[in-house]
RNA sequence: GGUGGAGUGGCCGAGAGGCGAGGCAACGGCCUGCAAAGCCGUGUACACGGGUUCAAAUCCCGUCUCCACCUCCA
């Protein structure tokens, strides 16, 4: 079976067929950066992220398109309150994303285009909507005029026209053709930031910048654009009435991750339970909340909970232990290994993660068992195989980003003298003298370092925090 | 009112007509001087009520509860 994915806009899991042989067009609605992320914005990336990483395992080069939107209402309104430029919010909370992504292994995007430098490609597509007679200019903004798209418009969202609200999205609402007209461009406003156009001075309409950027660095028409399924409407339906109304393709894939709730309530700043990434990162590590946000499908809701974040965290170190302790036994191996057929099925089917997890862990019991009878071929058999398939997630322990941490330079000074007190905990043991054993054992307990009696003889590892 | 989704064992969480996904926790056992790690075993799980079927968590009808979106949202 070839990859399968859930597109929205069919309503159905259906195969994936690359507009170009062998190449994939990914655009994904990245932040608007008007606050610091929390959690939910984060699962979007390492969701996006283990679909790239499957993408090119399976052969495609991907460009891989991600924006950020640098100006619009939000961000206007938290510099007018702070006293800070626009510009400044949004280049302050970019980096802190930007950093957030970085931390849980998500890989670089081919290119993170910003709204405020392509406001000449908006120009062009706002100009091809109005000769189409798709839009049209209403007391300084532009408006798209839905109802001349009214037979596809509401396609994407399954939504139809009259049951549509007021759009809402400017004071100037009279002005409108149908209330439910939204605007490409807004006109510009005492001590805002605006652009010149030949439509007069303004701003970016929110949903007019995606279309420009996607279809600047991926063309007319692409492969898959995804988002979180809250922006399905109004953000994505209007980005596909304003490329398809201009002639556009567009995306041919739209891919919706689910939201992310904490105790059963969607984050927000207004109900107090927004969770970041520092609020994780106090209770587990990186790689653990990267295992945590991928421990359910894509497409569902998810509840953040303590207690869940926990469990992955043992989850994750049952992985890391069997990979740890193999290493040691038959080497590291190759990190680009044959992942087992299950786990090929289980991503080819619309990404289902946690079924390849629950291969993942089954290689890991087998792996375990061959440890535990010397059989070192099994040993260096699954571990290549572990190792494919938490690669290919993003988890594996010993390739980048988790293999580099602080102190690793230490580690063969720490390793000769651990073992030099481990060999007097050896010859206490052979002579009975467990009193003296024990000792030795708790008193590197005490400095952190934690001993374990294996086939092979003692190892130690440093106790985790 | 419109649209979409969810309810699965103590917990998390897949699956979508027929062998009990997987993990976490718990209990029993094995291993161990003890421990840690690991392994083996232990569960009459599918919101409720009907129906279809040889067979339903899965399909159909009805009901309840919850969530999201309907122009701020990932």
């Amino acid at each position: 079976m070839s990859l399968h994915l859930y597109d929205t806009g069919t309503r159905t899991v259906r195969p994936f067929v690359p507009l170009h042989e062998g190449r994939v067009g990914m655009y994904v609605c990245g932040a608007t950066p008007q606050a610091a992320p929390h959690i939910g914005h984060l699962r979007s990336g390492v969701i996006y992220d283990v679909l790239l990483r499957w993408l090119r395992r399976s052969g495609y080069e991907v460009t891989f398109v991600r924006n950020i939107t640098d100006v619009d209402d939000k961000i206007i309104a938290v510099a007018a309150e702070s006293g800070v430029p626009w510009f400044a919010v949004a280049e302050a909370n970019q980096r802190i994303f930007a950093r957030g992504y970085d931390l849980l292994g998500c890989l670089p995007p081919t290119v993170e285009p910003r709204a405020t430098g392509h406001v000449p490609e908006m120009i062009v597509l706002i100009r091809r909507l109005i000769e189409a007679g798709h839009a049209y200019t209403a007391a300084g903004d532009v408006y798209f005029d839905v109802r001349s798209w009214a037979d596809h418009y509401g396609e994407l969202s399954n939504q139809r026209l009259e049951n549509m609200r007021p759009a809402g999205d400017t004071p100037n609402e009279d002005a409108k053709r149908d209330p439910r007209d939204f605007a490409l461009w807004k006109g510009a406003k005492p001590g805002e930031p605006s652009w010149e156009t030949p439509w007069g001075e303004g701003r970016p309409g929110w949903h007019l910048e995606c279309s420009a950027m996607a279809t600047k660095y991926l063309g007319p028409e692409f492969d898959i654009h995804g988002g979180g399924v809250d922006l399905i409407f109004p953000h994505h339906e209007n980005e596909r009435a304003q490329s398809r109304a201009a002639g556009d393709g567009f995306a041919r894939y739209w891919l919706h991750n689910g939201l992310l709730t904490v105790d059963g309530v969607k984050m927000s700043k207004s109900v107090g339970n927004v969770v970041t990434l520092n609020d994780l990162l106090e209770r587990a590590r990186p790689v653990e909340v990267r295992y945590y946000l991928l421990s359910a499908h894509y497409r569902s809701l998810m509840d953040y909970t303590d207690a869940a974040l926990a469990e992955a965290v043992s989850a994750y170190q049952r992985i890391e232990g069997f990979v740890t302790r193999a290493a040691e036994v038959v080497g590291a191996g190759d990190p680009d290994g044959e992942p087992p057929e299950a786990f090929t099925a289980a991503m080819d089917d619309d990404l289902g993660v946690p079924q390849a997890l629950a291969v993942l862990h089954e290689t890991v019991r087998d792996g375990n068992n061959a440890l535990a009878s010397g059989d070192e071929a099994g040993v260096a058999g699954r571990l290549a195989q572990v190792r494919a398939m938490a690669g290919t997630l993003g988890l594996d322990p010993l390739s980048e980003p988790w293999t580099t941490s602080g102190g690793d330079d230490l580690r063969p000074v720490v390793d000769a003298l651990v073992k030099v007190a481990l060999e007097q905990r050896q010859a206490a043991r052979a002579r009975k003298d467990y009193a003296t054993a024990d000792e030795i054992r708790d008193g590197l307990a005490a400095a952190g370092i934690v001993v374990e009696d294996t086939p092979h003889g003692p190892r130690w590892e440093l106790k985790r925090p």
